[in-house]
DNA sequence: CCTCCTTTATTGCAAATACAATTATAGCAT
DNA sequence: ATGCTATAATTGTATTTGCAATAAAGGAGG
């Protein structure tokens, strides 16, 4: 009955331990990593944008962002326009250490799909494009 | 190309976020439900075993048991054969939730894939079956 | 222009989290 | 038996997390 509610829970919080080991040599456990890939993907985006973009609470965002901020990952940026927001950016190491990331997502990703045809995939992605959580599209 | 991995990811914080609220009314926020939860289905495992069926943290979930077993929700009983384990019974306190808790799941499973018919929910669910992480079945 | 409501960023604080280390027991191989 | 290795529970500790509250700015309506 709840399979597949558990189920999408129990591989999120598998990869998530597995990603935070992996980037605890780099000093980037705790989706840090996934910070640096949304900001190089998605330059310019201010900090609720960011926030709401991961799923994450807005204060451990924020919280976090400071802290990519300080070890020269990322740079926040007044906006010219709209005094209440700051914008977001990649600092030149982040730049350099998105092709690790990208690497490690590919991987996991790789893995998480191995034992799927490119059919099954195709129809797991349009599958899960319906669901919806809360009443709103995901 | 990383559509399934991140929505998978999407879709458990967006959950694990609208559970927190939820329960933090009973004063069971930080997936304290879903201990209970799991201890109810299946009581009688001990301490390493729940942390390894929630995917959690092990000293994590124990710390947390502590605080549920404080709460008069769970008891913790030595083992006769094996002194290295303790195993966790669900009081009648956390029978009598029991059902609230599972009510919620379900409204939860049935918001989730409202959009599916019975035959993509079982085609959905084949899917997820054949999903792997770190190279182990889920 | 002024007031009210919303949005964004920010800080305080208490609680949760997880790594590392410790202790105790079990099980296996000599 | 004895030692070695693995597993389970537990504690110490530093970091992370997230709710609540605050301040500043934007926007809508009269």
């Amino acid at each position: 009955m709840f399979e597949i509610i558990r189920r999408i829970g129990a591989i999120t919080r598998l990869m998530q331990i597995d990603s935070n080991q992996h980037f605890k040599a780099l000093g980037l456990n705790n989706n840090l990593f996934i910070y640096i890939i949304r900001v190089v993907e998605q330059p310019g985006m201010f900090l609720a944008e960011l926030a709401d973009s991961v799923q994450i609470d807005r204060t451990t965002s924020f919280r976090t962002v400071k802290k990519l901020v300080a070890a020269g990952y990322l740079t926040l940026q007044n906006d010219e326009l709209n005094l209440k927001i700051k914008r977001i950016y990649p600092t030149e190491k982040a730049q350099l250490l998105y092709p690790q990331l990208h690497a490690y997502e590919m991987a996991k990703s790789q893995d998480l799909l191995v034992n799927l045809t490119t059919a099954e995939q195709a129809q797991l992605k349009r599958l899960l494009r319906k669901l919806q959580v809360n009443g709103q599209k995901v």
